[in-house]
Parts: C-alpha cells; sequence; structure tokens
DNA sequence: CTGTAGGGAGCAGGTGGTGGT
DNA sequence: TACCACCACCTGCTCCCTACA
C-alpha cells in the first residue's frame, strides 16, 4: 500500500544514509566492523569500582550502597553504555532471541501472523529472527534450519504450511525449544475441531440454512495442510447436512487462481453456492461468474475465509468467517515462551475464533 | 488467508511442540538454557588435531594437509559441530545480522517490503533481526532502538514512514550502518521524481488525456511522507496540465476510511475523477459511489495505486500504477550492503518503476 | 556475621608468535 | 618450506569465591 521509498542512489546525503562516517571502521578487506563501544570496565574505571559492581548493577542486584549505585549511574550515562548481548549469551548460554520462519505469499495472512509475533515477542522481551521460505524450497529450508541453529535463540517458531516443510522442521533438532504451528487433524482430540473446520461447518451450515443443497468447494493447494483441513471440514459439514459433498477444485489462494478456475468450470451441475477456500479466491470466483452471467448471490451464493478488511468492500460484499491472524501469532509465541518457562501452556480459544460473517454474497437458494 | 493454526493446547504431542526433552536443560528459576553443544575444542581432540586447525578449517584457510582435513571434517560431522555464533561475533566484533524496523499495518505493502529485505539478506548470507511498531509509538520506538544497538548487528535498514520516526531513527546511532527507505523530496535531486512521484504523474496524465479536468484526491494520511508525496505530485500534474488540483481528503489507507469518506462527500463540484491513494482506498471509494448511484467508470472514473493482486479482480478492475514491494525490500538491502561493505550503491532504477496498468474503472469523461 | 565489593575463571572462538617435523 | 601444534591472550560479560569493613 504505502511505497514508502528511498532517495535515488548518488543523491543520498551521506549522513542520512548512514552513520558510517562516524563510528564505524573498516578493513582492509571492505567490511566495516562493528563500533568499539563502551564496556562494564570502561564504566567501572570511571565510577572507580570494580567491573563486577556494574554488572552487578546492570542485572539489577540489591545489595548496592546508595553512594556507589550513583557513581554507576553516572558513569554509565556518560560513557553512553550499552550492553553487549553477544558477550552476555555466551557468558550466560541464554538469549532473548526467537527464531521465527515465515512463508513468502502475496496474501496477507502469514504476514499478519508475523506481526502478532513479533509483536507479542517484542512486549515479553524477545526479538525475532526471522527467516522467510518457499514452502517447495527444500534446501532453502534445510539451510534456514542450519543457520537458525547456530544462531543461539532462545526458542523457534514456525509455520508448516505442508508435511514435507513440517518433517523437515521436526528431524531439525533446534536444541532449543520450537513451536510448530500447524493444525493436523489427526493430532487434535476427537472433542477438538480445528480452527479451519470450525469456521468452514459454520459457512457449509450457513448456506444450507438458506436452502442451498448443492455446494461446491474451491479449495487451496492440496500440499497445504490448511487447505486440507478445509476440504475435510467442508466434506463432514455436508454429510452432517445429509447432503452428497462434491469433488474440490484446487487453487493457489490466490484471486487469480480463484477467477481462472470459475471461468473454465461447468455450471449446468445445479450448484448454488461456492465455498471458497479464502477471500482472494472468492473474489477471482464473483468476478468470473459475472463474466459469465451468473449473478451473486442471486444465481449463486458464494462464501470465503478469513475476512480480509477489503471483503467488506467488495461487489457483493463478502459473506465469510473472520481469524484472527495476528491472534494466531500471540499465540504461537506465548505457546513457545510457556515451553522457554516450563509453564503451563496458553488455552488456544482465548485467542482464537472463527466468527460468522454475513454479507451480502449469499442470499436463499434459487427456486429451480 | 490460510489460517495455519495448532493443535489445541492440552492436546498437542509432546514431541512436536518441542524438542525440549531430550535437549533442553532446565535451571531452577524454570529458565530454560540453550543445550551444550560440541565446540572446536571437542571437535579438535576428536581429530587428534589443534582447536587452531579446526579453526583454519572452518574459515577456510587453504594450506592444510588432506588427510588433516578429512579428520577435521569427520570429528565435525561426528560431532554434528555447528559454530556458536554469539562467540564467533564476540570474538571477531563482526555479525552476519541485518536489524530491520517495519511498521504494522494491515495493507500488504510494507510486509511485502520484508519480505523481499528478508529473501536478499538470506542470499546474501544475513538473517533479519525483525522489530515491528506501529509509527505512532515513539516510546516503543525509542525502545526498539535501543535494543537494536546491543544486538550486534551489521547494519540497521528501516522505513521512515513520517518525519516523526525518521528523526528518531536518525537521531539514534547505532554505531552501524543504517538505511533508512523514506523519499523525501526535498532530498532527491531536482532531476529526480519520487517513484510516488512518476506514478502519480502517470495517473493523472492518463486521466486528463480521457478528458477528465476536474479530478480529486483522495490522500493517506497527511503525517505520512509517502501520501504527501503523492499529495504534491497530484497536485504538481495538474498544473503541469494547466488544471486546478483540488484540496486532497485524507484518509487511514484503508478501504473502510476510503468507504466512510467517499459516502460523505459532496458530489456537486463537478468531479469526474478520483485519484485514489492506494487500491484499498479506491475500493472503498468505488464501493460508496455505486452506493450512491454513481457509476464507476461512467460518471466517474477511480484510479489506485501499487496494484494489489486482487485489484485485477475488482468491480470494476481497477486502472491503477504497479509498485514492486519485495524489489524496493531487496533494494534496501543492496543498498546496506553497499555501505557495509563500502563498495558502490545500487542503482534503484534497476530495482522499481511505476507502470501504469490501464483497467476499467477509468473511462472517457462524461460529456456535461 | 552481614553487607558490600573485588579477583579471576570461563563462555566459544579468533589471532599472533614460536617452534617442531 | 609446507604444515601444524602449542602457548598465550583477546572479545564483553557472568558468576563463583574470597576479602574487607
Amino acid at each position: 500500500m504505502v511505497g514508502v521509498t528511498a532517495p535515488l542512489a548518488g543523491s543520498a546525503d551521506p549522513e542520512v544514509r548512514s552513520s558510517m562516517s562516524t563510528r564505524v571502521a573498516t578493513d582492509e578487506d571492505g567490511t566495516s566492523k562493528l563500533s568499539r563501544a563502551a564496556t562494564i570496565y570502561d564504566v567501572a574505571a570511571r565510577a572507580k569500582v570494580s567491573h563486577q559492581t556494574v554488572s552487578r548493577y546492570l542485572r539489577k542486584y540489591p545489595g548496592i550502597r546508595p553512594e556507589t549505585r550513583e557513581r554507576v549511574e553516572l558513569a554509565l550515562a556518560e560513557l553512553n553504555y550499552r550492553p553487549n548481548q553477544a558477550a552476555r549469551t555466551l557468558a550466560t548460554n541464554r538469549s532473548l532471541r526467537i527464531g521465527a520462519f515465515a512463508y513468502e505469499m502475496l496474501e496477507v495472512g502469514p504476514s499478519q501472523i508475523m506481526q502478532g509475533a513479533s509483536r507479542r515477542a517484542r512486549d515479553a522481551g524477545y526479538m525475532l529472527d526471522l527467516v522467510t521460505l518457499f514452502p517447495s524450497d527444500d534446501e532453502a529450508t534445510q539451510n534456514a534450519i542450519n543457520e537458525m541453529y547456530q544462531q543461539n535463540l532462545a526458542g523457534v517458531i514456525a509455520s508448516a504450511p505442508t508435511d514435507r516443510v513440517r518433517e523437515a522442521l521436526e528431524a531439525a533438532d533446534f536444541g532449543v525449544p520450537l513451536y510448530i504451528e500447524t493444525e493436523r487433524e489427526d493430532e487434535l482430540g476427537a472433542e477438538h475441531e480445528s480452527l479451519n473446520a470450525v469456521g468452514t461447518r459454520k459457512l457449509v451450515d450457513h448456506l444450507v440454512d438458506q436452502g442451498h443443497t448443492t455446494i461446491l468447494n474451491i479449495a487451496g493447494p492440496p500440499s497445504w495442510i490448511a487447505s486440507l483441513n478445509r476440504v475435510n471440514a467442508y466434506r463432514r459439514a455436508m454429510l452432517h447436512r445429509g447432503l452428497e459433498p462434491l469433488d474440490s477444485l484446487h487453487t493457489d489462494w490466490s484471486a487469480a487462481s480463484g477467477y481462472k478456475l470459475a471461468r473454465q468450470m461447468p455450471l449446468d451441475r445445479g450448484v448454488t453456492a461456492i465455498v471458497a477456500t479464502n477471500d482472494q479466491v472468492a473474489l477471482g470466483v464473483v468476478r468470473a461468474l459475472i463474466e459469465r452471467g451468473v449473478a451473486v448471490p442471486d444465481d449463486m451464493s458464494v462464501v470465503g475465509f478469513d475476512d480480509i478488511p477489503e471483503s467488506e468492500f467488495f461487489l457483493p460484499p463478502l459473506t465469510t468467517v473472520q481469524t484472527h491472524f495476528d491472534m494466531q501469532g500471540k499465540y504461537s509465541i506465548d505457546m513457545l515462551l510457556s515451553m522457554i518457562h516450563n509453564s503451563e501452556a496458553p488455552v488456544r480459544e482465548d485467542y482464537v475464533s472463527a466468527d460468522l460473517v454475513l454479507r451480502s454474497s449469499t442470499a436463499r437458494a434459487p427456486v429451480a
């Protein structure tokens, strides 16, 4: 949306480009080195105390005499002391950084999840070390796992879009807690429904309540766990209502693929409603239907999934299910933190839900 | 879009949740520690060489006898040695991590930029340390700057959406190269136009060519540099064509704000075309216009900015300008790397452009 | 003996010099 | 003259142990 951009090369004020000029030395190999900052020894010397006392102050030990404390504080401020995290990590074998695997997509979901994760991590005093990948790039995944391993992280979160990625992550052994965000239905207790399942069931129920009986599912990529969950939930929901599920058609999550598919799809099977795997696909499908002279929702009802901010303003406004991407990210971090601190796992229901959002892309089934 | 989610709390297989059980020790304070991995000394002992030789091997020195080299390689593999980056950073005062400031938004642009940056950074052997913030949260910005400072980074990239953020960043002194992605027009040479300006000019020219003379600009937030650039470019482009620019109206970049504004705006000023600050706002505006009985594009032409993947499937498909968010991120990284290595700055034109994408939301001006 | 402070080892690894084969 | 081992010390910080009042 924004297009915040940069000064054109060459026209940039060097002081704006960087602070290299003043504080960054450069090697003969042309690689800049980190600046030489004040250490606790410098601070100690200035405050006329031992480095120990400075360290104690920094780690908030009590037992420092007020006058000593003041001298330390003054020296700290005068030297603009900033602790060196690398040294701290080396000495304590502990760190405040969390690794995160994310997947490159044009859709907003994954990045919203990461925003939520990043925020929650920051609130808990951690930074996120981010690696973005294509799920299909096995080699890059392996390399990234390897690099993460070396980074002295407190833990790692990852979303596993496909079983392949998931297996690679599980086999990885980061040596630290790892939380994989995925939703394998075979791992959920029988009493629990996945979020995808809950949402999909609500959508199908809504359509059936509106009198639809022949409902088509336009799914995401078959290799994606989230997509398969939605497909399975569609089938179960149909059967539960005594209706025959149709074979799902597959897209790549994009509006373009939904459009392309719906342009070609046969229309003579009596389908009166479509459950699209997400809002983008629904958008493409609606566009294709309208081009083919099928009115939405009069001739065909269409529902999406996710409730992206734009869905409310589509024509017609899209009936969908609201997921809370940022809360999913926050949940991942809280889950990981509970592992790191060996405390009780947070309850997922407190974070996420799948609420039906009724808008105008659905209507009662047309009388045949 | 995806909704990749997690097993419900309590029903998760502990082995899936983490690998803590086998490899992570736990303190009495409940904080897990990093695992104790093999060091170069362990490797050296096993290979019956000195730690020196192992170190040389790892840093790819030549001059190691093939048989020695083999012994080292074997020991490395047997012990599953992974270098400790914290120790390496401490010893060399060098690191392979880049800090990145990003801003939390529902729109896709910023996260696309970060994806591009993350990918390019990885290709160059760097990791991204991500911090996401709200631009308006000054305190969080200061805290984040402070934390970044301690992280032994090779450099920092940031987008400065507002002058306020920009000033905070510039004053920060990270001690390492800093590249701020912004586009202050007063810093561009007179011969250079900003990307926002180029795109906006193309849009205005297109509309004027279609016979429109009274063109309204619906802008983003006035504090955002990118938004102001687009406003200024609109004014210049209008004047350049001998037309009177109207006062710009402001949104928050969202479809909802565009909708709300366009629902209330007076329609009696002879406006026949609207330049919206991005595609989302354009979507909201179109929806509001149609609700008010104004046909798009017959009564009113509307253009967006950014060409998000959905725009092609809006009704009507949106005429807009294509920006390349991922390339902007890549450019930021390349720019930063050129600073880190003291090499020549990349040329921005090789990365980004603003190409007009003609679709159906614009038409010739209606005859009055 | 309690409160306060300092000395020194060690975290993993990099780098220099020297000397031996 | 290659190759490599050994010794010593450096990075910044934590932490155990000790010493002094």
